[in-house]
RNA sequence: CGGGGCGUAGCGCAGCCUGGUUAGCGUGCCUGCCUUGGGAGCAGGAGGUCGUAGGUUCGAAUCCUACCGCCCCGACCA
């Protein structure tokens, strides 16, 4: 491609709506133009740098034996009525209705649509097992979209369903998918890792999401430096040490203190000068509309999604003051679980916990010397609470290490919820109906551009690992106005494209500055320049924008050279091997 | 949805508080000269319903009201 004839408008500052620093670059360097909200356009470099990631997803989801096709993005209520998700689902699901007044919506997801297909299609375990999967622009109305393509409201999403006979072949199925999400991910150049996660809204019994470690990221993972062992905090389990400290030998009695407008454990700690760990934290949420007290060591942070498991719920959120004095009348800042009229449920670790320090329930006043199962009982007693860093390996008891991701895939093992509901089902070898046992696997396939640069950027700008480049090469032609120059330039992007390496040809006639900082700015991994040192030495120069080695070449022979280093540097990726440990 | 901020040329911003000729600066864009290894220099030029609607006023980018859009924080620790 011809720079000159290219649609590629970088600036030379930052748009002020960007924060995040790739979104910054996306923007600065000419890949994507914003619609509106959380809605982009891709121009034509943002548009090959989606494409090679999708590239690479569609190789290895082949390979694994998947197979390609594109379903509707316009999808009718009745089948998400069908499955329930209708109601489920929320207003992130953009509904609305027809000129023949038919209730549809975008697909966010499309489990719905893939089941539908599935029960026409599929009849016979013969037919089995069998993995589908798309490319395909999702729309999801998120609450707050941010940071450019990290969360768009419209993304462009890789998604593949798994139907198989049994809970044994689809694990089979969820295993090839782990392992196809490797190599496609370390095709990609990423620093990343697998995570055991929360199953969240879509449903189903286990799943792993893929991150890339990047201090943007919006997750929080653990992460155990001396086993494999990661997970998303959402999910990591809270081993407590065994056995378990001895109590205390004489255990206090009951007492009720004056703590004026003390509502924080900090304030709290303070006045009675007692450490946060002899506190517990009382805090009520909302869980499917009714308040529940949770009960967590005053140091400690209570985790939602836990919470939500543990209880089984639907929807857990933490109520505002306001609306849970509604609902209990209770005096928020003064509550403890002596005696609390609703129900309770606490952290494992609480009822280690002794001569304790708690909310009266009594505006103004506190209690100390409470002992956890003396003077109240929780409905439920589990792990409830966030891990922290100073905890140790559920896995091995090593150290756990607390750091950022960005989740750019997800797998899920979905078993029968929607053949069930929507009633699909398959023949066996007996002739017995049989639901398909499904799987579903997404990878966010414009996120990953994003990740790729959250991870791979410096002060000049981009440094795109090679496999995913929009352009392996750039050539920069320093003498427009030399015949001698322009003539080598050209005759190098056409021996580099005929090497089959994708070049961005400079050809602009601007100033050799503006040339040097597009190339870094859009971090096309191999820049070639040819100017000055040719006219004088018949040499060019070739960079590696990822390591700024630099080698001056003889132009006869430097297209070999480039297309083999170029080839070498490609086969460097993708080389690491990982599978699923059971 | 709650809180905060912003909306003036393609982009980045000033002007607004304290209303008053023709709305400015930087950059980008166009023309010419000059220059050509890290976003040069000089000269000339095009480009604005000051987010939208209404109001106050002799007069509104500026004051008031409503709406729209965008960004950030929060929706998790009492």
């Amino acid at each position: 491609m011809r720079y000159s004839q290219m649609l590629l408008p970088t600036t030379k500052e930052t748009p002020s709506e960007a924060e995040v620093v790739s979104h910054q670059l996306l923007l600065r360097g000419g890949f994507i133009r914003k619609l509106s909200s959380g809605i982009y356009t891709y121009l034509p470099l943002g548009l090959a740098a989606v494409q090679k990631v999708a590239q690479i997803v569609r190789e290895e989801m082949n390979r694994a034996g998947a197979q390609e096709l594109l379903m509707p993005m316009v999808q009718p209520a009745d089948l998400w009525k069908e499955s329930g998700r209708w109601r489920k689902y929320g207003s992130e699901l953009l509904r609305f209705v027809d000129r023949h007044e038919r209730e549809s919506c975008l697909g966010p997801t499309h489990e719905e649509v893939i089941t539908d297909l599935a029960r026409r299609e599929l009849q016979s375990y013969r037919q089995l097992p069998m993995n589908l999967y798309q490319i395909q622009t999702k729309f999801r109305d998120e609450i707050r979209p941010r940071f450019g393509l990290m969360r768009g409201r419209e993304f462009i999403m890789k998604d593949a369903y798994s139907f198989d006979v049994s809970d044994e072949a689809a694990e089979e199925s969820y295993r090839k998918m782990y392992d196809a999400y490797h190599r496609i991910f370390d095709r990609c150049g990423l620093d990343f890792r697998a995570v055991e996660a929360d199953t969240g809204t879509i449903g189903g019994s286990f799943s792993h999401e893929f991150m890339v470690l990047a201090q943007t990221g919006e997750d929080t993972l653990a992460i155990c430096d001396q086993c494999s062992y990661a997970a998303n905090v959402e999910k990591a389990k809270v081993v407590l040490p065994e056995p378990a400290p001895p109590g205390p030998e004489q255990p206090e009695e009951i007492r009720k203190v004056e703590t004026p407008g003390m509502k924080k454990v900090e304030n709290v700690a303070g006045f009675l000068h007692v450490r946060p760990e002899s506190i517990i934290k009382t805090l009520v949420y909302i869980v499917d509309g009714e308040p529940v007290a949770a009960l967590v060591r005053g140091d400690r942070e209570v985790q939602p999604v836990k919470l939500k498991n543990l209880l089984g719920a639907a929807e857990v959120e933490l109520g505002d003051d306001q609306r849970i004095y509604d609902l209990t009348k209770l005096p928020i800042g003064y509550l403890g679980p002596v005696d609390l009229p609703i129900k309770m449920v606490a952290d494992q670790e609480v009822m280690r916990m002794a001569n304790c320090v708690c909310g009266a329930n009594e505006k103004q006043f506190h209690l100390t010397g409470v002992q956890p199962g003396r003077d109240f009982q929780p409905a439920v007693v589990g792990d409830l609470r966030e891990v922290s860093a100073t905890d140790s390996c559920p896995a091995c008891g090593g150290a756990l290490r607390l750091t950022e991701g960005i989740e750019v895939g997800h797998i899920f093992k979905l078993g029968t919820a929607y053949s069930e509901a929507m009633n699909a089902t398959f023949q066996d070898g007996e002739g017995r109906e049989n639901p398909f046992v499904m799987g579903c696997y997404g990878i966010g396939v414009s996120r990953v551009v994003a990740a790729a640069i959250e991870q791979n950027h410096d002060r000049n700008g981009i440094v795109f690992p090679l496999p995913i480049a929009p352009f392996q090469a750039i050539i920069l032609n320093l003498g427009v106005n030399s015949e001698q120059i322009t003539a080598a330039a050209e005759k190098l992007y056409h021996d580099l494209q005929q090497r089959g390496i994708e070049v961005l040809y400079d050809d602009r006639d601007e100033r050799p500055g503006s040339k040097f900082k597009d190339a870094d700015l859009i971090g096309i991994p191999c820049r070639i320049t040819v100017g000055k040192t040719f006219e004088q030495e018949g040499k060019v120069e070739m960079r590696q924008r990822s390591d700024g080695t630099t080698e001056t070449l003889a132009i006869e022979g430097a297209a070999d050279i480039i297309a083999r280093e170029i080839k070498n540097r490609l086969a460097s990726f993708g080389r690491n091997k990982q599978t699923l440990a059971e």
